[in-house]
RNA sequence: GCCGAAGUGGUGGAAUGGCAUACACGAUGGUCUCAAAAACCAUUAAGCGUAAGCUUGUGUGGGUUCGACUCCCACCUUCGGCACCA
């Protein structure tokens, strides 16, 4: 029985043997010694899960079509690849299948590299990093060192998650609907010592620094703007009745003081168990306090949430007219930003309204809307916006604005408070109570303190011979090989930390280890560093526009300090990527909607797979996945296979002549060449670079059925046009491409080839047709000689038959006319 | 809730102040074939009309403009992030 070759072309035999020969050629393997002509190119580096789907698919994709066009555009391209293998659900499989995670995760790694293969992106291996290897996380961990001997990684109190039957730390993403997602008890929030990252002394600059990525989405500027968040305002002290403390409060509107009639602090505050100890309803008050605690963040900041608070009963005194005003407790103040306390003005900030109202406390207005007096009675919302100033003593009359300086400045001609600028950024909390991490480089000695891990002694090994309990525990705690240990300075019994460093550390410096990964006495070579970065160009998804994106640059910054690189943000060009759906939904295991790739690999070939995913929509937006599609994107690579084989031999002699057909072909090629290049320099738009090459084809195979007009000239105008099809493919589909260029009679490789340029002279045409429109609505399209003056223009319009019925007996009040495209005339 | 983005045919999308729906998918009809697949040809926003053509139409409502998918204001819906998923 003979099995009929059902493939449109032979994919499967294509494939391997390029890639084998790519292999040979070294094609992606760079040295980096010779950084003349580079170009870094970068994609995130993923987390090592079990398979991939077509959604991550996109972004190798994506970085491989750069990284093949700067090649054959004649860079040095270097795209290395690497695992953030450190994390959290390999730790969890270890606890439920009881596969230790380093081997789960390498499995993974093998799994992820087979499957790049089968895409065939390349990549240079030989730089290779692993976060979870000794090799990589001895430099994790020195980082952590160099940053705790300047001060900036340093311990402190902070909130987790709390299970307190499983009797351990929950991700947020643990936490479901306020329960434990593994015994479902209810999570509430415990007080821990950990370890922090002073990234908020670099807020100024990381904000300040975001004017020089003039290359990065202005999206993502925004967002890390906001992230940050700077506003600048005045922090007050106010003296508690009755006591020696003094309570901060940091105002952005110190116009409003005269208006403040109470003070709201975080369930959290330090002062609060103080303030309320020997009030008759002390209980009462702290059981409250703790039910506020154990809400959600993202709870407790919803604006629509109902507030709740509670009197402490005590007061503080307004400086600026010695009132009594009372100390309120309330849910909606958060302790990790400003102070913790606010001085609250129900007439000019509507969370302070509506609480005001919630607990009948007086609204004073101090701020008047010039055009429509207040009322505070009568008031439905705050007035937020500038007025003029009342109630409020000498600056009465004033407008807010101006008095804004003026009572920042009465504030520090008194000493009653200063100016200060506070951040939303928080410092960067970097202890995990897992395993699955580095270990923190600190040792406890009873003597000496805290103590460093010394550089000699790094890295500090994670353990493998461990136990891990259902409940989560951290089973370093248990390991006592690892927890007992030397002081490195008195030599004492000592303890290890046992926390281990979130994840966002490892992948905060990984590129740079890629120029020089081997090196075991330093973690990367300044020098060869220092040539080969900042990175060209960043490809990964807009989910990692905040926090890997604002770490990074805090890492960088930090390095560029202590003089180990010398340059202070690593990502000159940033492109984030958009997510590919199915049935409207991120593609998940959990979700039941992930399109394996495998099976359409193998039905349709990596090329096929590959040109559908760039086809799809721009790259940078959300994309619904279709496998229809992707038969269209195959007969696509069909048609161009039969035209690059059979283009000499299939044309017919006799037909319809259009001589003029031949001269549009050529017009074509070159049209085709300038877009194509114009969408991959000036942005991502492989989607209209790839469809304008269907139209190349489309016109080609239009062109076989025309008669020659010049044997020897249509031959070249052909052969021309299908070679501009196969190379400006290329970056796309590369495996047939590479085929196709080898059946056309060449000897290199096609990315050895270089890009091919347009031509001018050929694009220019005889004639163009001029859109006519009459009052904004098309009526007529006329054909014009390139290049025909306004007068003439004016005439052929207004002698257009169609144009005619429109115009004639009416008043032509104006001629408007875009050049070469299109004329309208305004009638009455 | 806050921050960011997006809403265009049956579907993915194109057009960033100048021809709305390029390119592709799907669908319908046809050619070839014993048949199918593949390939090729034609039609394909809606409504009206025998036709030439006309009218409406880019989430909703308003505005700016000779001209708006594109710019401005308000609203609705969907998606991403919100600091222990990475």
């Amino acid at each position: 029985m003979i099995i009929e070759d059902t493939r449109l072309f032979p994919y499967d035999d294509i494939e391997p043997k390029w890639q084998k020969f790519w292999q040979d050629i070294r094609l992606t393997s760079v040295d980096t010694a010779d950084a003349r002509n580079k170009y870094y190119c970068l994609m995130m580096f993923p987390y090592p899960s079990a398979a991939l789907h077509v959604g991550h698919g996109r972004n190798y994709i994506i970085g491989d079509v750069v990284a093949r066009y700067k090649m054959m555009r004649g860079f040095k391209v270097l795209s290395p690849m690497g695992f953030d293998a450190f994390g959290l659900p390999a730790e969890n499989a270890a606890i439920k299948g009881g596969i230790p995670p380093k081997t789960s995760t390498l499995n993974n790694i093998k799994k992820m590299k087979s499957q790049f293969a089968d895409w065939g992106v390349g990549y240079d291996w030989d730089k290779e990093v692993i976060s979870c290897l000794p090799d990589y996380y001895k430099w994790t961990q020195w980082i952590f060192v160099k940053l705790y001997e300047k001060g900036l990684a340093y311990k402190k109190k902070a909130f987790v998650n709390w299970c307190p039957s499983c009797k351990t730390v929950l991700a947020n993403e643990q936490v479901v609907e306020g329960k434990c997602e593994r015994c479902s008890t209810e999570v509430n929030q415990k007080d821990l010592e950990q370890w922090f990252f002073r990234i908020t002394n670099y807020a100024d600059r990381l904000l300040k620094d975001l004017d020089k990525l003039t290359e990065w989405p202005e999206r993502v500027k925004i967002m890390q703007k906001n992230w940050i968040g700077r506003s600048d305002g005045v922090e007050i002290d106010f003296k508690i009745e009755g006591s020696e403390d003094i309570l901060k409060c940091f105002t952005t509107r110190i116009d409003t003081i005269y208006g403040a009639t109470f003070l709201a602090l975080a369930p959290e505050h330090p002062l609060v168990p103080k303030l309320i100890k020997g009030s008759k309803d002390e209980a009462a008050l702290l059981k409250c306090v703790q039910k506020m605690r154990d809400e959600s963040k993202i709870e407790r900041s919803a604006t629509d949430v109902e507030k709740e608070g509670i009197f402490t009963g005590r007061y503080v005194i307004n400086p600026v007219n010695n009132e009594k005003i009372p100390v309120w407790i309330a849910n909606y103040i958060l302790m990790e930003y400003g102070t913790g306390a606010i001085m609250a003005v129900p007439a000019h900030d509507q969370r302070d309204f509506e609480f005001a109202k919630k607990y009948d406390l007086p609204i004073r207005v101090v701020i008047d809307d010039p055009k429509d007096p207040l009322d505070a009675g009568a008031m439905k919302t705050s007035y937020e916006a500038v007025g003029v100033m009342v109630n409020s003593g000498q600056f009465n009359g004033l407008s807010s604005d101006v008095s804004l300086e003026k009572i920042a400045d009465h504030f520090e001609e008194k000493k009653l408070g200063k100016r200060a600028v506070q951040y939303k950024l928080r410092d960067w909390l970097i202890s995990r109570q897992r395993y699955w991490g580095a270990p923190i480089p600190i040792i406890y000695c009873p003597k000496c303190g805290i103590v460093p891990v010394p550089e000699k002694d790094l890295p500090v090994i994670l353990p493998e011979d461990v136990e891990f309990r259902p409940t989560g525990e951290s089973p370093l705690k248990l390991s006592k090989d690892f927890v007992n240990t030397k002081c490195p300075v008195c030599g004492a019994a000592a303890t290890r930390e046992t926390d281990t460093m979130d994840t966002f550390v490892d992948s905060s410096w990984y590129y740079l280890r890629y120029i020089t990964p081997h090196l075991n006495d330093k973690p990367f070579d300044k020098e060869t560093v220092n040539k080969w970065l900042p990175v060209d160009q960043y490809i990964g998804g807009v989910e990692h526009a905040i926090l890997h994106l604002l770490y990074s640059r805090f890492i960088t910054k930090f390095l560029k300090d202590i003089d180990a690189i010398g340059f202070d943000e690593p990502f000159k060009n940033l492109f984030t990527q958009g997510m590919i759906t199915k049935n409207g939904i991120k593609m998940s295991k959990s979700k039941g909607n992930v399109v394996a790739p495998d099976e359409l690999i193998k039905k349709y070939g990596a090329d096929t797979v590959r040109l559908y995913t760039l086809f799809i929509g721009p790259p940078e937006k959300d994309a619904e996945w279709s496998d229809r599609g992707v038969e269209g994107a195959y007969r696509f690579l069909g048609r161009v296979w039969r035209l690059v084989l059979g283009y000499k031999d299939n044309r017919p002699s006799a037909g319809k002549t259009d001589p003029k057909k031949w001269d549009a072909l050529k017009r074509k090629t070159h049209q085709t060449i300038k877009k194509v290049t114009e969408d991959l320099d000036g942005g991502f738009h492989f989607n209209t670079a790839i469809s304008s090459i269907m139209e190349l084809v489309n016109e080609t195979y239009d062109c076989m059925g025309q008669a020659a007009k010049d044997d020897k000239a249509s031959e070249d105008i052909l052969t021309e046009a299908v070679q501009t099809v196969v190379i400006l493919l290329s970056p796309f589909v590369p495996n047939i491409s590479e085929e196709m260029w080898q059946r056309l009679g060449k000897k290199n490789s096609i990315f050895k080839a270089g890009w091919p340029v347009c031509d001018k002279s050929a694009m220019v045409e005889e004639s163009l047709t001029i859109v006519v429109q009459v009052n904004g609505k098309v009526r007529s399209r006329i054909e014009v000689p390139s290049g025909i003056a306004e007068e003439k223009l004016k005439e052929a319009v207004l002698t257009d038959v169609k144009i005619k019925s429109f115009v004639d007996g009416k008043d032509i009040k104006d001629f408007i006319i875009v050049p070469n495209k299109l004329v309208n005339i305004v009638i009455r």
